[in-house]
RNA sequence: GCGCCGCUAGCUCAACUGGCAGAGCAACUGACUCUUAAUCAGUAGGUUCAAGGUUCGAUUCCUUGGCGGCGUACCA
């Protein structure tokens, strides 16, 4: 069995490779050697062309190679590392005998040390002429093809690190991920928020409505949960008078997988002690200033066939005023069976649908969050949908929250935090309700995180966001497993069945 | 979860209405000391996702299953 799967993977090509192994470990070479010193990334070798290329001076490199063009005595090829691809040349007469034997053994793939100095061919491209070489890795198994590279998706997210090999978009794009979290961090740092750890593994899951993936720690002999959210540790942080945090939090939903959920995602939250909504709405249009300075160079963003304009302030829409847009009604004095015959009305869906909030949260989600492609801050939600936030403080049927959507995402959602513990109390309770009616996604009571309240929160204005999402829009990628490294797949081969 | 589409050599893809499973790249052998999708000559490479069915004959048609893509539902 074991024998069929190896013959699957690679096939002969792989054997074959097999085979030089054990020649070259006959030549006393070491096909998997422990290191190499570099005198030259390959990208400073390319910068620094203009004076190494004429100064003979030795660069030692090292990198997979990409691409081999045999002509006999001589050949040319790529060599790759994490900078910049260069070209190479090995000629009989220019190397020592030791190297152009283990040369005629390379393959595409392999990693590489090469000992040089930097010329021009005579169609000007900058190429290091080989002197010596040193095989640092073998690859036993054969990359894509080299025109078509790896087109199917399912090797490339499943074998992600080939994609990134032979994919040098793929890598573009994880690149950017890593500096757009960097940029984020350095924003909110220079604003003062102290970045902090929270627990992963959380007793009572809370901060989000969301079905949360379950586990067992066997020494307490409990079950514990994957955080769907940090909000309410980090506000328990707020009221231990750290004022200003936020933490990147890897979250787990055991939820549905599309174009843009995977059941782990990044969420940067943060909050800001004595800051409300408002204010926190004009952060979010900082921070995103700043990331078009850096990403984008200018406020216009292109995201498939739409072209975003992200300069600020982005549009304020109220929920209801939102809904108003797009029924030509009032919504905000219906109850849950008015909202029930409008959604049907509309010819919507509403098998499963529970609740004022619930049919509201329809209607939102088909009637308008489609619609909202520039930036718009949908503020001041129907309290039913929000148990953190704060009442509104001009209509109590209202909490001060928003969200900001662009190109149709939600890609965030703040309060005014709800700090008042008698109030914060009664919307658990409330929640439970639901749950006992038949919602499964409630909030279960968190006695400690209202305990943590009746000591005192300052006011305070808290904001989530859509790390893999706003990587996404920076990028122009329309699927999340496009900015995610490994996203989650089914067991390849299938599931054991019992 | 549901619907549609796909799965053929290491990779990218062909194969008409059911009739000997093919090409390019990669590999292997040989020629070639400035090529860059190198070139030229030759060789080899397949459980056509799996199991079952229909048929003289199945990559092709049918059933079930697996995996993937897209859409849809769920995910405030």
């Amino acid at each position: 069995m074991s024998e069929k799967i190896q013959k699957s993977e690679g096939g002969r090509e792989r054997e074959q490779r097999i085979e030089k192994l054990e020649q070259l470990r006959g030549m006393g070479v070491n096909p998997f050697r422990y290191s190499f010193e570099r005198t030259h990334m390959l990208g400073e070798a390319i910068q620094n062309g203009g004076e190494l290329a004429g100064s003979g001076a030795e660069v030692v490199c090292a990198g997979r190679i990409m691409s081999i063009r045999k002509h006999g005595k001589t050949a040319f090829g790529n060599i790759k590392d994490s900078t910049a691809s260069l070209q190479f040349y090995v000629r009989k007469d220019g190397v020592d005998e030791e190297s152009f034997d283990l040369f005629k053994l390379i393959d595409v793939g392999d990693i590489v040390g090469i000992y040089g100095t930097l010329f021009r061919t005579k169609t000007d491209e900058l190429t290091v002429k080989v002197t010596r070489l040193e095989l640092l890795s073998k690859a036993i198994l054969p990359l894509p093809e080299k025109w078509h590279g790896l087109q199917d998706k399912e090797i490339r997210y499943r074998q992600r690190y080939v994609d990134l090999i032979v994919n040098d978009d793929v890598m573009k794009i994880f690149r950017l991920r890593s500096a757009i979290v960097e940029t984020i961090r350095r924003f909110l740092q220079e604003h003062g928020f102290l970045e902090v750890e929270t627990p992963i593994l959380q007793p009572i899951y809370g901060g989000a409505l969301a079905r949360p993936f379950v586990t067992h720690h066997n020494t307490l002999d409990i079950d514990l949960y994957l955080r769907i959210a940090d909000e309410l540790y980090l506000k328990r942080l707020i009221v231990g008078g750290m004022e200003r945090v936020f933490e990147f939090s890897k979250d787990f939903r055991n939820e549905g997988m599309d174009r843009s959920h995977n059941p782990e995602f990044t969420m940067l939250e943060c909050y800001a002690a004595y800051w409300d909504y408002t204010r926190m709405m004009e952060f979010v249009e900082q921070l995103f200033a700043r990331l078009c300075e850096e990403f984008v160079g200018g406020f216009e963003l292109k995201f498939g066939e739409h072209e975003i304009d992200l300069k600020p302030p982005w549009r304020r829409l109220s929920f209801f005023d939102a809904l108003g847009e797009a029924t030509d009604e009032d919504l905000k004095e219906m109850d849950a069976e008015t909202l029930k015959e409008l959604a049907k009305k509309r010819g919507l869906d509403v098998d499963g649908v529970t609740g004022r909030g619930g049919f509201l949260d329809l209607l939102f989600s088909e009637l308008v969050e489609p619609g909202l492609i520039q930036p718009t801050f949908i503020t001041d939600y129907p309290v039913e949908l929000s148990p953190l936030a704060k009442i509104h403080r001009g209509d109590a049927s209202l909490v001060e929250r928003f969200e900001p959507y662009i190109c149709g995402f939600e890609i965030g959602n703040a309060f005014s935090e709800l700090n008042d513990p008698i109030d914060q109390r009664e919307r658990f309770e409330q929640q439970s309700r639901m749950r006992a009616e038949g919602a499964d996604e409630v909030h279960p009571i968190d006695e400690d995180y209202v305990r943590a309240l009746e000591y005192g929160m300052p006011p305070t204005g808290g904001l989530g966001v859509g790390i893999d999402r706003v990587v996404m829009l920076l990028t122009d990628s329309h699927s999340i497993r496009d900015v995610i490294l490994f996203p989650q797949m089914r067991p390849e081969g299938g599931r054991e069945k019992d």
